[in-house]
DNA sequence: TTGTATGCGTTATCAT
DNA sequence: ATGATAACGCATACAA
């Protein structure tokens, strides 16, 4: 390995005036600085990131931690986190497992954006407390070291359920994410007070898990237990895949006897047949928000806590009954 | 923040000692280990990566480098990846994008997957040469530092392709991935070589980019010089996608006057209607075994090129013709 | 068994 | 304008 040592014998100067011409410090003469610099291109040089951090106490890395890395991958989230911090002259990576959880107090990060349930709250506070800078996406958490940048998750599901009743339905079901999810309880939540505000109608919740199997499973239940149409709010679109799925080779059909609306927007919502009523929001905004927040917290310039606002986008998968 | 010499001065021992216990050498007694082990819990202590990495020149941190985020066609690979190399003592980042390049060289990686054309093949070697471990999951690429991981494209190209001559058919379409793809060209020499040997049929190759829209351009082009039943494979499975698309709301329909055959064997090809035929293989063994090979080549232990099995699977979306 | 001392590659402070 | 030198936190060879 080639270090300033070396540059600085073959160029006959001192490691400090290396130093100095490779960091652009201008008490270097034009002259020296150039020949220093050639010498370090000559010899293939690339600086030590452990030896600068050591020295710096900075990485100019920022992770970004999943629980998984299968499924909805977020790759548009990401895209966005990425370009925004490469324009602020940091690097992302990404990070899943609680082994990789060691990264954070290790110092191998400026800062963390959190979209993982693999994190405890208390796990959180930890590292907030010693300092360490976070954005958290998937939970309300209060401390100087922590922004929040949170989904409206709460406009979205209230929009969907309105969105439900407008059509005149009056038997509706809610197809949760899994325990403990945060963006799953936001939403029932709205959903909850939304059914109340509309007064008498049949409503049940069925605990789902994000995922097309638990979509599925629920709509074979709805269909068990059916009399008349229903309105199935998933709380992710992925769910609501599902729930076409089991409807296929069934007499049943969406927009129709099930009448579906999901959450998230994601693509192939558009190509559904019918075409997926869901609840839209910029996921790329939503990463860049995180990051450029996740930079200021660092830099100590005021972050402070963003939401994401989203909108519905209506479809065939919902039609109007009664009247 | 807490350092060795702060456990030190609590314990009222050296440094040294602190870091053998931390180490877990057995040169120094239970009893002072314990007590400093101790000390450093109640000190809430964690080492430093970058000073350690300085002194051991490893940072026990593997990178996968993907030319962008998004799409979700990666997920298992990664997962796979992921568990191999928790399971060696390694943790995963994956990085994106010509900046985060620099990790590499700067030595905060121990090694680095690629599936990534911002890479080009000499920026590669040169890392290479510098004594970096590389492993290659997306061309073909000669030193000793490097060992490639690839997915059999050439099997499963030739698959696709006498599945759809098996099947009477005597018009045939190939839609390529973007320029310079190494599996797209891959698979086009495969699919080349079959149609050769078949002999006497109309073939011919759109570029595609291995994207919905590129497919969906495509499946136009056909529909315009339509003149009976054409074969079409799309060499992955999103641009079967969008030939799916382009069909709806035009008479021709995907397994009676289009017969298509994807690559990749996504999550949704199963659920497509009819449902796609296409090209299978283990994305997450593909994942685990270039983690095996890249530590094994970290530890000098003959780590060997490697190939990922394929298979075909039959669907709806290709008919028989002919006769 | 424990302590002392050195160096990893940088940055940065102080002399010169 | 340039050079000598001291950290940064850790691992380890060597001394005691």
């Amino acid at each position: 390995m080639v270090s300033i040592k070396d540059i600085a014998k073959h160029a006959g100067v001192s490691i400090s005036t290396v130093s100095y011409a490779l960091n652009g410090n201008p008490k270097v003469t034009e002259e020296t600085s150039k020949r220093i610099l050639a010498v370090a291109k000559e010899l293939n040089y690339v600086p030590n990131a452990a030896a600068r951090t050591l020295k710096k106490r900075e990485t100019k890395i920022i992770g970004a931690f999943l629980t998984t890395f299968e499924g909805a991958f977020y790759g548009e989230l990401l895209q966005g986190m990425k370009e925004e911090l490469n324009k602020r002259g940091y690097d992302l990576v990404i990070c899943s497992g609680t082994q990789s959880h060691r990264m954070l107090p290790e110092g191998m990060l400026d800062g963390a954006i959190i979209l993982d349930r693999l994190f405890s709250d208390e796990e959180l506070l930890l590292h907030a407390a010693r300092g360490h800078k976070l954005v958290v996406l998937d939970r309300e958490l209060s401390h100087k070291n922590i922004v929040q940048v949170l989904l409206d998750n709460k406009a979205g599901a209230t929009f969907a359920t309105e969105y439900l009743l407008r059509q005149g339905h009056k038997k509706l079901y809610a197809v949760t994410g899994p325990e403990g999810s945060f963006d799953s309880e936001q939403r029932l939540a709205a959903v909850r007070q939304a059914v109340q505000r509309a007064g008498s109608l049949q409503y049940a919740e069925i605990r789902g898990n994000f995922d097309k199997a638990s979509g599925a499973a629920a709509a074979k239940r709805i269909i068990e237990e059916y009399d008349g149409p229903a309105a199935v709010f998933c709380l992710n679109d992925e769910m609501a895949i599902g729930v076409y799925n089991a409807l296929e080779g069934t007499p049943y059909r969406v927009g129709e006897h099930l009448h579906v609306v999901g959450f998230d927007h994601i693509d192939i919502s558009d190509y559904m047949q019918p075409r997926l009523a869901t609840v839209d929001y910029s996921e790329r905004r939503w990463g860049a928000l995180a990051a450029e927040q996740l930079v200021k917290l660092i830099a100590c310039e005021g972050a402070e806590h963003e939401r994401i606002y989203v909108s519905l986008v209506e479809g065939e998968s919902v039609g109007r009954v009664g009247e």
